[in-house]
DNA sequence: CCCGGTTAAGTTGTGCACAATTGAATTGTG
DNA sequence: CACAATTCAATTGTGCACAACTTAACCGGG
């Protein structure tokens, strides 16, 4: 029968993963921004784009489960995102509370520029393929776990 | 003399290491939410909170320095952590510019219920020991070589 | 000593995140 | 069919991030 183990140190910073993710994160987007700045989009406009690329229309619950965001935060993203004339949000005409989100023509045009921001990333990280693909891997994993634990 | 290789194809939300970063880092957060509402602090609050731990008093310029933020998002922060009555802001004697921020006895005995709280993201992270340390150390070069980007 | 340049902190304005609430449309069940 | 429970989007309020600007204090060369 052993002690508990009992901290006696204050949890430092540089030792929390937590710090490395948020501050990893906020970097990653920094790098983005000017880039983003051209199209005239943020990063999380910028996601929503992503997401609609692949497959559009979508309600507004399909991108907050694609991207774990909710109503309070896609709403006013997504009429920002109307007032620059990338998407439109159409009344769904069977289901009156569903709003469809349609890319524009130009919300289109605009996924030919954006294939080149990913690598911008990957040349600024100073990490090789693998290391970042693994990095992808593991957030993957961890990201899943903790949204388990809530 | 090769070609360039052109993308084709959209970037996919689910190729992104950018996208998996700011998830990781929005689930990790969630998880110490609930956690430090206990204490009632905001996740930024608690890591101005750990460096003040380290060692106090710190400037402003200085804690921005320790999270990389800068003094838009400090001097709200600290003004609440104040009103909360964890921390004091003393103008600086002999250099007026400066704002020490000194703990209260109220905000250092906050340091022994906090120190229970990274064990929980360990907890809820589902990765081994070396798998978090290996991912804090990734994390940390890639910050660094993002930062170097910029 | 003065004055231009620098530095520190604070302020303003925009845009996320997220909790809590609202209001309208739909669905399930008696 | 009626109507309570559920679902969807939007709204409200708080608290970061971050850019741009302001204000006050310091510093260094003439």
């Amino acid at each position: 029968m052993g002690y508990v183990y009992v901290m006696t140190e204050a949890p430092r910073l540089d030792r929390q993963v937590c710090f490395a993710l948020y501050s990893a994160s906020r970097a990653a987007t920094a790098v983005y921004r000017p880039v983003l700045e051209q199209l005239g989009l943020t990063y999380p406009q910028y996601l929503v784009m992503l997401v609609l690329w692949e497959n559009e229309p979508r309600g507004v619950k399909e991108l907050g489960g694609e991207l774990g965001l909710d109503s309070g935060t896609l709403s006013p993203l997504l009429k920002r995102l109307e007032a620059l004339g990338f998407v439109e949000r159409r009344r769904s005409g069977e289901d009156e509370r569903r709003v469809a989100i349609h890319l524009t023509p130009a919300g289109r045009d605009l996924s030919g520029p954006a294939r080149a921001i990913p690598q911008r990333l990957a040349d600024a990280a100073g990490l090789s393929l693998d290391e970042l693909e693994q990095l992808r891997t593991t957030l993957g994993k961890l990201t899943a776990a903790l949204h388990q634990s809530l």
